[in-house]
This record gives C-alpha cells, sequence and structure tokens, in this order.
DNA sequence: TTTTAATGTTACAGAATTGTTACAAACTAA
DNA sequence: TTAGTTTGTAACAATTCTGTAACATTAAAA
C-alpha cells in the first residue's frame, strides 16, 4: 500500500495515532492543526486523499472542503470526514459541499483503512497495492510471495516479517532492540544475537548470485535495507 | 457471475454497501454520485446495466434515464431506478422514461440482485453465468458442480463452500480465522485444525494426477488458492 | 601491532506447524 | 428404519522453523 494522506485534524493524540498506523500501512503521512494551514500545505504535499476534521479552530471542516473543491487540481480528490458523535445530523451538508466519506469518532483504525482502502481504490486503483517494493525487490503481501529480480524466494514467517519490517522504512538503520520490538510478537524474549542469525538468513535467501548485498550492518547501531 | 455495472447514486454509504457485495459477486464496478458525471464516465465504463438513484443532486434520475435513451449505444441498457419511499407514485413517469425496473430503498441486497439477475438474463444471457474459472477448475454454482480440467468431481458440501470461497479471491492468502467465518456457518465453533483436514479433503479432490497442487500453503499465515 | 568488541557463520536440538489417518457421531436419502 | 455420506476431532507422522551456543572473522580501539 503506497499513496500520500494528509491530515487535518486539531487533536495531535489523534493525528499522532492515525499517522503512526498509515506509516506502518506504507502510506506517506502529513499533517496540519488547523484549516489555513492546510490548505497551503495540502497543496504543497499533494496527497492521493485527506481525512478532514469536522470542528477545527479557525474554519469549519465544510469551508475546507468547499474550498478545495474550488480549486480544479483537487475537484476528484477523495475526502473523509472526521466527525464526533452528534453531527451526525449535518451529513447532508458535508455531501453537498464534496466529502466523499464519513467515519465517527471514536473510531477503530481498522475501519478507517477499510474506508481508506475502498475511496482509493475507486479513485486511483494503482495507489491500492499491498506490494512492497525496493528496487528489484519485491513483497506481495496479499500473496504472501517475495520476489528478486522476478524469482520468486521462499521465506520463512519470522524472515517474511523482518523483511517487510525493513520495506516499510527502507534506508533507515534500526536497532536490534527496535528490531525486536516490531517483528517479533509482544512479550517474547530471545537473545539480541538470534536477530544476526535471522539477518543472516534473510541475507542468504535474497542474495542472488551476482546481485548486490541488500541488508546493510552498521556496526555498534543496527541494520538497514539499502 | 460476471459483467460491469454502473452505479449513479449520491449516498456514498449505499455505493459501497452495493459496490462491495457486487464485487463480491464477480461484477466490475464503477460508480458517480452525481448525473452529469455519471453520464459522462458512464460512456467510458461501458456497463452491462445500469442501477440510477431517483433523487440526484443535479439531475433527476429520470433526466438521466432519458438522455441515456437518447444515444442509440445505450437503447437496450438496463436500468433498474433506485427510489425511496414515497416516490413510488411517479413510476409510470419512470416506466415511461425507459426504466426496466424499480426497486425501493432499504431494499436488501438479495433483491436487489435476484432483479439484475433477471434483468441481465434478459439482455444478455451470456453474462449471467455463476461459473467461477480458475485455471481448469470450473465451479458453476448455479448447477453446484465442480470440474478440473473437464473432469467432474465431487465435493461434500464443505468442501464445496471452502472452494467456492477461494475462488472469489483467488491467490490471495486467508487466515483461518477468516476461512472460519466466512466459510462456517455463523456462531459456530470448530476447532481451528479442522481446517486443515477440510484442506486435505479438498487437495484430495481436486488434484488429478499429474495436475499441479492448487492450495498453497503459507505456513503461520494460512491458506491460498495458486 | 595487539587487544577487544562486534558481527558472521554453522550446526543442531527442540519447538511449532502442518499433513495424514482413523473413527465415532451426526446427518441424509431412500 | 438402514445404508451410505459427511463432519469434527484426536492421535501420530512428517516437515519446517527457531533460538542458542560455539567458533570464526572482521573492524575498531589502544
Amino acid at each position: 500500500m503506497k499513496g500520500k494522506i494528509f491530515i487535518i485534524e486539531d487533536e495531535t493524540s489523534i493525528i499522532q495515532l492515525v499517522q503512526h498506523n498509515l506509516e506502518k500501512e506504507g502510506f506517506v503521512v502529513s499533517s496540519s492543526t488547523n484549516g489555513n494551514d492546510g490548505l497551503k500545505e495540502l497543496k504543497k504535499f499533494e496527497p492521493n486523499l485527506l481525512l478532514l476534521d469536522w470542528m477545527l479552530p479557525d474554519l469549519s471542516g465544510i469551508d475546507v472542503c468547499k474550498s478545495i473543491r474550488r480549486d480544479k487540481n483537487y475537484k476528484n480528490l477523495p475526502i473523509i470526514m472526521l466527525t464526533a458523535k452528534g453531527e451526525e445530523e449535518d451529513k447532508v451538508k458535508g455531501l453537498e459541499s464534496g466529502v466523499d466519506d464519513y467515519i465517527t469518532k471514536p473510531f477503530g483504525f481498522n475501519e478507517l483503512m477499510a474506508r481508506i482502502k475502498a475511496l482509493l481504490r475507486r479513485s486511483d486503483p494503482k495507489t491500492v497495492s499491498d506490494d512492497l517494493i525496493f528496487e528489484d525487490l519485491k513483497l506481495d503481501r496479499t500473496e504472501r510471495r517475495v520476489f528478486r529480480d522476478n524469482n520468486e524466494i521462499h521465506l520463512g514467517p519470522t524472515e517474511f516479517r523482518l523483511l517487510e519490517f525493513f520495506l516499510l522504512n527502507p534506508k533507515r538503520v534500526f536497532s536490534r532492540d527496535q528490531i525486536l520490538e516490531s517483528v517479533w510478537p509482544n512479550n517474547i524474549n530471545v537473545e539480541s544475537r538470534t536477530i544476526d542469525v535471522h539477518i543472516r538468513r534473510l541475507r542468504q535467501s535474497i542474495n542472488l548470485s551476482g546481485k548486490k548485498e541488500l541488508v546493510r550492518t552498521v556496526r555498534s547501531a543496527g541494520y538497514s535495507l539499502s
């Protein structure tokens, strides 16, 4: 899953939660906490989808929405409005101003994800893909397959999760602790050296002969994909 | 069941519900939320059938319908009009403008499906086929028969539903929980290992000697058709 | 250079997952 | 009813995966 998502929402706790989870899914995320800044930054960011709060400090979500629709470059930008309970009666106003979908706070992340996918699939099917790609390496999450240079590669469950993790944040260096927390199931205790062994296994699997090394060791810091 | 269906309807919640279910049935679906856009996109999409809301933000459903009938390429496009309660008295107008059938909101999906099938069968019988096909495997839902390479295969009820489920989402990997939820009747409790046994039975039935394995095991994730 | 710390590599036992079989209970059709 | 199917589960077999220890190699520090 790729694509860019912009958030205009004044509660920073919600932004953080949503942003973190969306990034884990592979989206690029940016945000503003008020309407006027949001309108400006949104045009720089060029998102594939907008999450828009109903109540903002300066403008209302509806004002923002109308303003966006006036710009012909954003006539078709999918917009999901975030509403609190009790604001639901005004849905009609929202639909008239050009909102594509609603979600009522508090919402679960899975519900939000489903609506985002549905909208993106409609507006721009290419962005809805669970494929993670880095150079000639491809990981297909729905089919659970991995390819290097179009040759399928078999990975064990842990190697698969490990590679998935690196692909979600390519080039970034992660410490062994970070890798443990993100790749291993919660509340499990394994030696830090165990990671080294899995890295070795992953390297061995994805390194077709003649192809360059993709997993980089950063001495005394950790590993990264590069 | 195959074929393309276009929806013109301003309530996105209805679109999503209908679209999702139609896609599960094998249709390709596209939609617009207003009449003018709908008329344009419809001609690009070339649907086999149109679901048309009675009340739209810009044009009325009747206007849209008349406009479509004026185009000689769409003289015979089957159109089902979606009406809310209370709009029923005007059915005559609709019939005169060229609508083929009506359904009153709120409607159940089964009712809608039945009317769609009936209309398609009338206008273009080829599109009404309940066959699910994957490579040399064919499942005929109306006759409840399964063929591998044109040889009929006998499956028990559970194996049949299991295969049907995989055929609706070929290649995608499903966890045992997802399979349980989708294939077994609601509120039933069976061991997760039971699935493994049914997978084994299904494999045994559809694997003609010399033919390649179609059910893939993805360790620690589930199974898929591939 | 020597020393020290970090990482690479290998092998292996036990853990976890899946495949296979058999069987009793539930269900169906005649 | 009875004979034949189908279903869920348990038990065991086969396979794959995982974590660790032990030793080898490499890079940095002294």
